[in-house]
DNA sequence: TATTTGATTTAAAAAATTTTAGAAAAAAGT
DNA sequence: ACTTTTTTCTAAAATTTTTTAAATCAAATA
């Protein structure tokens, strides 16, 4: 790899623990005109981009050795690079955006390539037109959303998304974590049917291969802790054949 | 293999030249209960899928005669089947352009057959999601985009696509999916009357085989709640002889 | 007007979907 | 390693929706 190395050209370091992904990914980037170094775990991605300092980086959330959120820390605290993260579930996307930890970009899978390449074209853009340092630092700080959100209210139904607690007619409710994350992901949009397999995908991830009457289940459990009367639902409601909202 | 096939279950066509690997996955699959059919190399692939029409396809990338990737294209451009690509040792690369070529999803040997049975069962599922595309593109994009509403007017009445809920003069009323699905289908296109036929094939779906006047059950309930005098229909008529229609 | 054809209504049966509950498995905590 | 909690799975029960079939009604027309 190193034998096309061209120092013109901009560099992308690739970290991911499944090689295959690596090589896919920098198969396409090189023939877009990118170099590409690789890392398989969260220590070495850090060590590699100290010493290479690529222009890019391509960061899953999930690695061995140290979690692709605190590379992403340590490295924005060594150089302003931007970082690009790759996740396979929403509630981990919530990390990247809430912990406020720099990243520059976020993809989830199943990713296409194209989509990839295409935003990895897009911030290194950015990066380069940004170069004043005033905006260097705008850029370093808040990523995406300029503060986030730490309750999301739907009718009398707040929850608290630093307690993972939820409040209903000023009863507070202590919910485990799935029953947390479903519960949010209806939150964030009401009125909106939510289809049983976005749940899957977008609370479970969408390398979870269960069954999809889990959330059923997971919708009773939270049923039973927030609705008066568990047989005559309001707060969250079945559409037949569809999903699950709840109305706003 | 066609002895024990059931019209009522899922086909799957397994494409690889190892033909242990297609037994293995074929075992395994019929256990599921889906139907299987098998191709040992590209060209044989591509014509299976376009006489049986399989449910979903599981495709091998390395294959004679005509690659995975050439084949994936070819067959998605006669009809959109979820495509599974299997990527053996050491074809790493083409893998996810295979997803640009409009795979669904991918499996990298060496698979567990569990993997490969979940991956199926998963994909068919998003698949069989079409009625909502709405709901799961929404769902699918990032929470930030503004929600873009997504409803039908016409005259005093008001399809919420993503409530499922039809608004009449101010009143929301709530229909069953089926009900929705056809005064959605006829509030697409106002003015214009739509055979029974038309609604059976494009609401109910083009394998249906059942009663005609299904629609008219159909209909009379539609009307029983979105009608002020149910035998004097002011929003969903009858055309006498050809169907229904919502006059605009 | 009588006849025919097509539309509507009704009720009951059948099918599909959701809820429930309990056991098993997995994960987290001690 | 053990206990507790959480999560998942499965299958039966309950519910809702859809389909079917038959009777009734309305419109068109011969």
């Amino acid at each position: 790899m190193e034998d096309n190395y061209d120092y013109e050209k901009k560099t992308i370091l690739i970290v991911d623990d499944e090689q295959k992904i690596v090589e896919l990914l920098a198969h396409n980037l090189r023939r877009e005109g990118y170099n590409t170094i690789e890392a398989n775990d969260g220590q070495s991605a850090v060590d590699i981009a100290i010493e290479k300092r690529p222009d890019l980086i391509l960061l899953d959330i999930m690695l061995p050795r140290m979690d692709g959120l605190s590379v992403c820390k340590k490295i924005k605290n060594i150089y302003n690079v931007p970082i690009l993260m790759v996740s396979a579930k929403d509630e981990e996307l919530d990390k990247i955006v809430g912990l406020e930890l720099g990243a520059d970009d976020y993809i989830t899978k199943p990713f296409s390539v194209r989509e990839v390449v295409a935003r990895v074209k897009a911030n290194l853009r950015k990066a380069e037109t940004h170069y004043t340092p005033e905006v260097m630092q705008n850029v370093a700080e808040t990523p995406k959303e300029p503060k986030k959100q730490s309750t999301i209210k739907v009718g009398n139904l707040v929850l608290d998304l630093e307690k993972y607690e939820v409040n209903v007619d000023g009863n507070v409710i202590n919910l485990t974590l799935r029953e947390f994350e479903v519960l949010k992901f209806l939150a964030q949009q009401p009125g909106q049917v939510v289809t049983r397999e976005a749940l899957l995908e977008k609370v479970w991830g969408y390398e979870y291969y269960g069954d999809i009457r889990t959330v059923d289940v997971t919708v009773r459990r939270i049923r039973e802790r927030i609705e008066k009367d568990t047989s005559n639902p309001q707060i969250l409601i079945t559409k037949r054949g569809v999903g699950y909202y709840i109305p706003n």
